[in-house]
DNA sequence: GTCTATAGATTGATAGAC
DNA sequence: GTCTATCAATCTATAGAC
């Protein structure tokens, strides 16, 4: 239920994959040439067009190779935090909803650079609503969404839909900074150290479960 | 204090600015050429290198001509609700000093297109860590996210600087969501009616005030 | 599958007439 | 200040040899 295969792709255009996903990270899809690419993983500029068609089509290859994996384990976890809840004859709680969410977006996200860049992208896209590439996020994002708006919702059956909907909003948010670390400079003094991943995926989890009933 | 005095510019270069502003929104920075703004302005070409010197120049002129009076109305707002604690001889709390931020954020977002194309480019910029024009952001919004910080910390003593530091950069990703209305599609069923701006801040003030403190 | 060479289009920027 | 004309540099994409 839910799942989608992966694609195989062969070791030429895995590379081209790493490097395009980098160099789109670091310096944006459009500033970013087939040039950069193909000479940064050290392939002709014509394998490019021979292995993805064009730009456009490594774009959106670039997106799927990690974009259905992570929805999968996504679409896992929800599933079985229903079945347990169902199991157990109660109700999901909202934070457990939450954590079904966020836990598998903050791991994959901080699994190494490739992972971060990769969510660097998908970020950047998503704030963009008039994006080329937005149609294909949504579609790809829209039956989770779903799936976890529905979930809230039989959880807080006394909160009105749109606020509800309004709350989810804030929550992905919340979560795209939190996966981003984005660094806006808090508090000259000093470096703060990186917090570990359990502790970053705790106080998300809580600050967004903290929000979805504000007393 | 804090306060910065605005640009002046003729008519023409706020002609390019306001064109530059929605296509940057619109397309991206990148994707928008010089040849899309004056032909849509209806300018001649080497208007904008006449203008403004260059591209870049002109798209620092479009971040700062809007972002100044924004960042005076935060700062103005910040000091108000500190003095008025001050003279009741009580602490601020935590929900006055979120409003005081968000408030003037939401209105501004909210007040036409074009302010909405504009903090649609800001918070797109905000989102790429190594964009060429982070450095000019974060010197603009420093001081006051130090404001917002310290005033969050005299409310909240007893959290850790770390802690709250997080917390205040979930508050930043919920602003960012909330002034967006990024519509990721939540439940197939119907078009949600867009609430009213009073609403948005209300909804979005409560939601990052419970964050700040979760049980 | 990999490579060179190049076509064909578009870009930011400027020189110089008015 | 506005305009035309154009340069030099870049881009994506492809044809055709190996």
């Amino acid at each position: 239920m839910n799942y989608i295969a992966p694609v195989k792709y062969s070791a030429t255009q895995e590379i081209i994959l790493d490097t395009a996903e980098h160099l789109f990270a670091t310096q944006g899809i459009h500033a970013t040439t087939l040039r950069a690419i193909t000479s940064t993983a050290k392939v002709n500029l014509a394998a490019v067009n021979y292995h993805f068609g064009s730009k456009k089509q490594l774009i959106q290859a670039v997106l799927l190779r990690r974009m259905t994996p992570l929805n999968n384990e996504r679409h896992r976890q929800l599933n079985a935090i229903i079945q347990t809840a169902r199991d157990e004859n109660r109700r999901t709680t909202v934070a457990e909803i939450l954590h079904a969410f966020i836990e598998p977006t903050l791991h994959f996200s901080q699994k190494n650079m490739a992972h971060k860049d990769f969510m660097s992208i998908v970020s950047t896209l998503m704030m963009n609503p008039h994006n080329e590439f937005r149609s294909l996020f949504v579609s790809i994002m829209k039956p989770l969404i779903d799936q976890l708006f529905a979930a809230l919702k039989a959880a807080l059956p006394t909160i009105p839909s749109t606020t509800l909907q309004m709350r989810l909003q804030f929550t992905l948010g919340t979560l795209t900074f939190a996966m981003r670390e984005i660094d806006i400079p808090i508090s000259a003094q000093q470096q703060q150290p990186a917090s570990d991943i359990e502790t970053l995926i705790d106080e998300t989890v809580s600050f967004v479960s903290a929000g979805m009933e504000p007393l």
